[in-house]
DNA sequence: TCTGGGGTCCTAGGACCC
DNA sequence: TCTGGGGTCCTAGGACCC
C-alpha cells in the first residue's frame, strides 16, 4: 500500500502549433491542417489531430503529408505568436505551485504535493487547469497526474487529445502492464524495434525481463533505465531552473557544392547567431563542434576544444571553417554535395571569468584572451549593442546565402532559440 | 525532385598521466 | 627489463526528445 498519492502533474498542450492555427483562423476548426515553415513543400512542424487521424506526423516531408491525406490544408505558422500563447499558459500553471518544470515551449511537470490544501485534491487541480486554459487561452491541454514523473507524463500521453488521467498508485502496475514500450520516455524507433525481435511489445513485458538481459540488448545506461521504469522506480523530483550545456545553430542549404563561397557565408551567419546567442547571456565555449550533412542524410561531425573559451564571432567562424573543410576533404569526391551546415559550442563557461584572468600577448587567434580574441570580442559587443538599439538587420549581414527553398522562416528559429 | 532546427545523453576507442 | 590498472579528457557517432 502505498502512503504518497498522485501529485507530480504532466501538462501538454495538444498539437500546439496546429491548435493555435485552428484557434486563431476558426475556418480551420475540425479540418486537417499542417503547419510548417512555408506554404508549399517543406516539412510539416505540426499536425491537427484530424491530420494525425490520416497518419499525418511531425517531421513528415509536405508532399507525404499530403498523398496521406487528400484535403489537407498547408498553413504557414505564426511563429511570433506561439511563445507568448504558451506563455500565458504557464502562467497559469504557476497558480497553482511555484514547483513548475518547463520541459518545452508547450510541456511541463508540477509538484501539487504542497497545494492540496488550497485547491484539493490533484485530480481537482488538473481539472481547474484545464478549465482554465480553455476558456482563458482557448487551447485543449491533455494532464496526466501519477506519484512520480515518468508515470505522469505517461499518462498525459494516454489522456490526449484534450483528457485527463490520473494514476492512483495502486493502479500504476495495471495501468503500465498492457502499454506499449514506446510509450517511455527514451523508448524510440531504434530500441522499439531491438525490443520487438525479443518478443518484448509491453511494458508488462519489459518489467519481466531481467535487468542484465535489458542491459545486454540495450546498452548499460539504457537498459538500466528502461528496466528501472518498468518497474517504476522513478526517483526525479520537479526541478525549477536547469543550465544549458551547449549553443548551437544550423541550416539545412538545398543540395549545393561545397564551394569556399557558400561554406564561408553560411558559416559566417551560423557563428554570428551562435556567438551573439553565447555573448547575450554573458557565456562563452571551449569546443566547437560542426556538422556536415552530405547526401542520403547521411551526416558527419568534427570537433575542436580549444586552450580557452571563444565567444567571438570571427574567431568561432574561423574555427567552424577550418572544421568544416576537414570533413570535406575526407570525402571520396573532389566537390561532393551538401544538405546542411551546423556550428554547436560546448563545454560552456560564464564569460566574465574570462574577461578577469585576460592574458597577454603573444597574441594568437586560436586563443581567446589574446590581443586579437579580446579586440573581437569588444568589437563584437558594440555590434550587439546596436542591434539591441537598432534591430537586428540594423548592423552586419543579413542571412543573404540561406538561399531559396530550403531554410525555415527566421521566426521559427527565433521561436526555437528562446530559452524556456 | 524526401526529410527543419533546437537540444540532451550515452558509448567506445585512443591519448595521456600516475 | 616489457609490464598493471585506474582516471580523465577528447573525438565521432548515434539515439532520442520537442
Amino acid at each position: 500500500m502505498s502512503t504518497t498519492g498522485p501529485t507530480i502533474l504532466h501538462a501538454d498542450l495538444d498539437a500546439f502549433y496546429a491548435s493555435v492555427e485552428q484557434l486563431l483562423q476558426p475556418a480551420l476548426r475540425g479540418r486537417p491542417i499542417a503547419v510548417g515553415g512555408s506554404d508549399r513543400g517543406g516539412v510539416v512542424l505540426a499536425a491537427s489531430y484530424e491530420a494525425k487521424a490520416h497518419g499525418v506526423q511531425g517531421g513528415m516531408a509536405g508532399w507525404k503529408a499530403a498523398q496521406l491525406c487528400p484535403g489537407l490544408t498547408f498553413v504557414r505558422g505564426s511563429f511570433h505568436r506561439y511563445q507568448a500563447i504558451a506563455d500565458d499558459v504557464m502562467a497559469i500553471l504557476g497558480d497553482v505551485t511555484p514547483l513548475v518544470q518547463r520541459i518545452s515551449i508547450d510541456e511541463a511537470f508540477l509538484d501539487v504535493s504542497g497545494s492540496t490544501h488550497l485547491f484539493g485534491p490533484p485530480a481537482a487541480i488538473a481539472a481547474l487547469l484545464r478549465e482554465r486554459v480553455r476558456t482563458e487561452v482557448g487551447l485543449p491541454i491533455s494532464v496526466g497526474a501519477a506519484r512520480t514523473k515518468h508515470l505522469a507524463k505517461i499518462a498525459s500521453q494516454v489522456a490526449k487529445p484534450d483528457g485527463l488521467v490520473v494514476v492512483e498508485p495502486d493502479d500504476e502496475r495495471d495501468f503500465l502492464d498492457p502499454l506499449p514500450v514506446g510509450l517511455i520516455w527514451g523508448v524510440g524507433p531504434v530500441t522499439k524495434q531491438r525490443l520487438a525481435d525479443r518478443g518484448i511489445h509491453t511494458i508488462g513485458d519489459l518489467a519481466r525481463t531481467e535487468r542484465s538481459a535489458m542491459e545486454r540488448y540495450l546498452g548499460h545506461a539504457t537498459g538500466g533505465t528502461l528496466h528501472s521504469l518498468a518497474h517504476n522506480e522513478d526517483p526525479r523530483r520537479v526541478s525549477t531552473s536547469t543550465r544549458a550545456r551547449s549553443v548551437g545553430a544550423q541550416s539545412a542549404v538545398g543540395r549545393r557544392p561545397a564551394t569556399p563561397e557558400l561554406v564561408r557565408e553560411v558559416l559566417s551567419h551560423l557563428a554570428e547567431r551562435v556567438a551573439g546567442r553565447l555573448r547575450a547571456k554573458d557565456h562563452a565555449g571551449r569546443t566547437v563542434t560542426v556538422r556536415v550533412r552530405f547526401l542520403a542524410m547521411r551526416s558527419v561531425t568534427r570537433a575542436l576544444t580549444l586552450p580557452g573559451p571563444v565567444s567571438a564571432t570571427l574567431t568561432l567562424t574561423e574555427v567552424a571553417e577550418r572544421l568544416v573543410w576537414q570533413a570535406i576533404d575526407e570525402e571520396e569526391s573532389e566537390r561532393p554535395e551538401i544538405t546542411l551546415l551546423g556550428i554547436s559550442v560546448s563545454k560552456l563557461t560564464s564569460q566574465a571569468a574570462i574577461q578577469l584572468e585576460l592574458p597577454l600577448p603573444p597574441p594568437d587567434p586560436w586563443r581567446p584572451g589574446s590581443e586579437t580574441g579580446a579586440a573581437r570580442w569588444v568589437l563584437d559587443r558594440s555590434v550587439d549593442a546596436a542591434r539591441e538599439r537598432f534591430g537586428r538587420s540594423a548592423v552586419g549581414y543579413l542571412p543573404a546565402a540561406m538561399g531559396r527553398g530550403a531554410g525555415v522562416p527566421e521566426e521559427f528559429r527565433e521561436l526555437a532559440e528562446k530559452d524556456l
